[in-house]
Parts: structure tokens; sequence; C-alpha cells
RNA sequence: CGGGGAGUGGCGUAGCUCGGAAGCGCACCUGGCUGGGGGCCAGGGGGUCGCGGGUUCAAAUCCCGCCUCCCCGACCA
């Protein structure tokens, strides 16, 4: 392909190429900051729905807090800030005369601090719990390197934070997000995940445990793809935030929150594509299949389009995502750009394919290509896209199986990660096999990777 | 934030060492030939040379400051 850089030469530079060449983002002029396009942000948007109603199905509610924190609420949690302080931003000064303000507000990094203190408004009770609360922003963390999606100084998420009259209730919650998440990537981004506990250098600040979803990049590297935390009481006690019990007695409450993030968008550029661009899996395509109409003189196009006008309408009453590509441009010049973007199904429809009633059907996978009769197109597209969902999915697992490994000792795994990435399961301080570090009796089963 | 490199039409770059008319390819616009995998011809438009200051008769070029981007580290969704 014209102008991207071989995922084989260089998976970060192909990588940056891809972003920008799909149209995905831009960075903005403003270090960190960047600019989500309409084909990026319409994978995000996909996301967002399928999310949004899931917790919606388990009575989450939608609620808009502040952007500005102050500080006295953000100090509160000493683990917390302890965390983010080195990536917090802070206004100080407003106003034409830029007029420094008696308190600096904390641009927020995420919203626990500024949450808890107003929800406890809203909490007397244990009839009040739980409380399920979620919200979609941007957040801000001054970060000293960024990545288109991975990692910029601002990116847009969800944050849910919810409140519990038991310890249980909220481990049971964060451990049911984490499932959501383990969905969206599987079932949605077609990415399988390994799911389970951050050890304890990897936890949240402040919270008691922390569980994730880590997808394996196509150079071998992981990435966090959604974090669920469970905070037990801690900025429960922080922000006193406490509810009179069955028993008329006061308890504070037991708290959670979790974020997926606009993240995902890299993880299924890095998940799935190859040295022509984007592989997009359907369930979150902007674009799910692609019309390319191929003619030679104004009756040609005429004919197509008579003919492309038959059956398009049945795409869409079937709620296929769909484009006919009539820019004046050559039909292989269109195959590529298509191609770059990722666009599951492709049709190629000229003179030729009007008078048999057919299309040829190309997938981005194996662009192989067939011949599709145009009756009954709408059902055959749907039962191809979800064929292409499964086979993406299917590809990617392979390929986590085939970079998976069992090693046993510290050595093994230096020597592994010298020169191969991946996950690599290990014995850490358990029961069966010795600890990779110290060599005493193991107690957990843990993955390792190289990760963003 | 430390170390290294770089900013010249939308993108990629030449020119900078040694100061003296801003060039090329792609993209874009117009017309024509074309059209089943990135085609061709002709004509055309577009640049405060990242920003600010300095040196000089004269600065893309030399000097100082700042901003942004890329690579490598530490930190991180």
């Amino acid at each position: 392909m014209k102008d991207v850089t071989k995922m084989s030469d260089d998976f970060d530079r192909w990588y940056t190429d891809v972003v920008r060449k799909a149209e995905l983002a831009d960075w903005s002029g403003v270090r960190g900051m960047m600019v989500v396009r309409p084909y990026g942000w319409a994978m995000w948007e996909a996301i967002t729905r399928a999310f949004d109603d899931m917790i919606k199905e388990s009575g989450h509610e939608n609620w808009a807090f502040p952007l500005l924190i102050p500080r006295e609420y953000l100090m509160k949690e000493a683990e917390h800030i302890e965390g983010f302080a080195p990536e917090v931003a802070w206004v100080t000064r407003a106003g034409g005369n830029m007029e420094e303000l008696e308190e600096p507000l904390a641009v927020r990094p995420t919203s626990e601090t500024i949450i808890g203190p107003l929800i406890k408004r809203y909490i007397q009770s244990h009839r009040d719990l739980p409380k399920l609360t979620n919200q979609w922003n941007s957040v801000v963390r001054w970060e000293m390197r960024s990545r288109l999606f991975l990692r910029s100084r601002e990116f847009w998420w969800q944050e849910g934070h919810t409140f519990h009259a038991s310890a249980q209730e909220a481990i049971d919650e964060a451990a049911m997000i984490l499932d959501y998440y383990r969905s969206i990537a599987e079932d949605w981004l077609a990415v399988p995940v390994l799911a389970g506990r951050k050890s304890p250098a990897e936890t949240f600040p402040g919270a008691v445990h922390t569980l994730t979803v880590e997808g394996l990049m196509r150079d071998g590297l992981a990435l966090q793809m959604g974090t669920s935390h469970y905070f037990g009481q801690n900025f429960a006690r922080a922000y006193d935030i406490s509810f009179s019990n069955k028993e008329n007695d006061r308890e504070l409450v037991y708290s959670t929150s979790w974020g997926i993030s606009t993240r995902l968008v890299g993880a299924l550029v890095m998940a799935h594509g190859d040295d022509s661009g984007l592989i997009v899996p359907p369930r979150v395509a902007p674009v799910q299949v692609v019309v390319v109409p191929i003619f030679r003189d104004d009756q040609g196009r005429e004919k197509v389009e008579r003919f492309v006008k038959e059956w398009t309408p049945q795409l869409k009453a079937a709620g296929i995502r769909h484009r006919v590509d009539w820019r004046d441009e050559r039909p292989g010049d269109k195959y590529a750009h298509w191609e770059l973007k990722g666009v599951p199904i492709r049709l190629n429809v000229g003179g030729r394919d009007a008078d048999a009633g057919q299309v040829e059907m190309v997938d981005r996978l194996t662009r192989q290509k067939v011949g599709v009769p145009v009756e009954g197109i709408a059902r055959r597209l749907a039962q191809e896209l979800d064929d292409f969902q499964k086979k993406l999915y299917e590809r990617a697992a392979k390929f986590q199986q085939d970079n998976s490994y069992e090693l046993g000792t510290l050595d093994e795994v230096i020597a592994h990660y010298r020169d191969k990435g991946g996950f690599v399961w290990t014995q850490w301080c358990g029961e069966s096999g010795n600890c990779l570090v110290c060599n005493r009796p193991a107690k957990y089963r843990v993955a390792l990777a190289k990760a963003y």
C-alpha cells in the first residue's frame, strides 16, 4: 500500500500511519491533545451504545458531574492523590485579566474525588442503595509521552461509580462489570482477553483490588482494555459516605469504579490490522459494506445505478450500514481506500453483474472474490458479516494462543522477552510449583506481558 | 520530565554547511482520454519557510528564547 509503513518494518510507525491515513484521529497542535475524526468516533459510538445498553439493563443511570475538582476534595484520599498527583492539570487563573484563583481547581483525571463528596447527599439509608452511577465524559491526565488513542492527555471514556450496602455486593458489581468489558472486547471488538486481577503494584490508587481485561496486540504487547476497581470503604471513609442500615446503625458504604476509553479504538487497530490497513469488526464498523460501482460511460453508470438502487433498500431495511462509493475515482483507488479503512465487505458492481443479477463480493480478510446473486442479498450479507466477526475473533484467538507460553523461572522469562512477546504464564508465590521470583511455594498463577 | 533528532503549500521532502529570486513528488482544481486492483495528457491554484526576538544592505539559511512533532528512557487508561 502507498504511504503506509509495513507492519513488519516498524509496528509503531505502521500504527500511526494507519490511524492517520484511515482518518481515525490526528494530533491537534496542543501537546498530547487529539482530534478524533468521524470515522474513529463512529467506532467509539458503537462501543458506547453497546455498553450503555448493558449498564442500563442492570440498573445503572447516567449522571453528569463537574469537570473541575476543588483541591481540598482531591486531596482527601491519600493513596489516590499520591497516585494521581503527577498527572493532574490545574486551573489556577481565570477571567479577562487572568487573575489567580484563591483555590486551584483540578481538571478531573477521574472523578472519584468529586463524585464522593457530592453523592453522599443522596445517600441516607440502605433504601438509597445501591446507587449505580455512570458518566460519559473526557478526562485529562498530564502524560509525558503520548500516542493516538493509546495515551493522550485528554481521552474520552465512561466512568462508572457505584455505592453499596455490603462489601460482597460491591465486589460482585466490580466482577460483573469486568465481564461486561470482556464482552465488549470479545463479542464486539473480536479481541480475546485475559480477565484477572492486577498485582498490588498495578492496583488503582485507593483501590482494594483492581480487575482488568488485557488483549494481545499483533506486535506481541499486551494492552489493558478495561478496568474495574473495588474500593472497599476507602473512599467512603475519606468522604464520610455513610448510610443507616436496617438496624439503624450508621455504616460506611462500599464502592466501586470502572472504565473503558477511546483507547479501545487503538486496540482494534492493533489487534486486527495488516499491511493494507485496518480490519474493523462488523459490529463496530461505521461502514460494514461498501459498494464500488464500475462503469465506463454515462450509459454504463446509469445502468449500474439503476441496478444498485434495486437492492440497496433491502440493506437499509436490514440495518446493514453500507455506502455506495460514487466518487469520481478509479475502482482500484477505491478498493485500496476502503481496504485501508478496514470495511469488512466490498461489493464490486459493474454492467456484467447487472446483466447477471449478481454482485462480486470481496471480504477484507481473505480478499477472495465470489459472485453473489442479488436475490436475498440482505440476508446473505447479514450472514457474511456475522461470519466475518467470528473469523476475526478466531484469528485473534489463535494469535493469542500461539503467543502464550508456560515458563517456570525468572531466567526463562527474561530470556523469553529478549526476542519474543506474548503472554507468559507462571507461578507467583503457588500451590503447584514455586514462585518465579522467590522460589517459595506459589500462591497465584499469573500472566506476564510487555505492555503499552 | 531526562537524552537524541526534526519542523519549508494538505502530505512527503530539496535548499541551510558557505546568507543573495522558495524548488520537486504526491494530493487538489479545470478540461480531455480512461475505468473489473492504485492509469495518462494538457493547463492551473495554493507557502507568514513552527512562533517571537536579534545580527545583517539582505535571513528558510547565522544567534537567542519559546512551541510542536518523532525516537529512546522513567510514569501511565
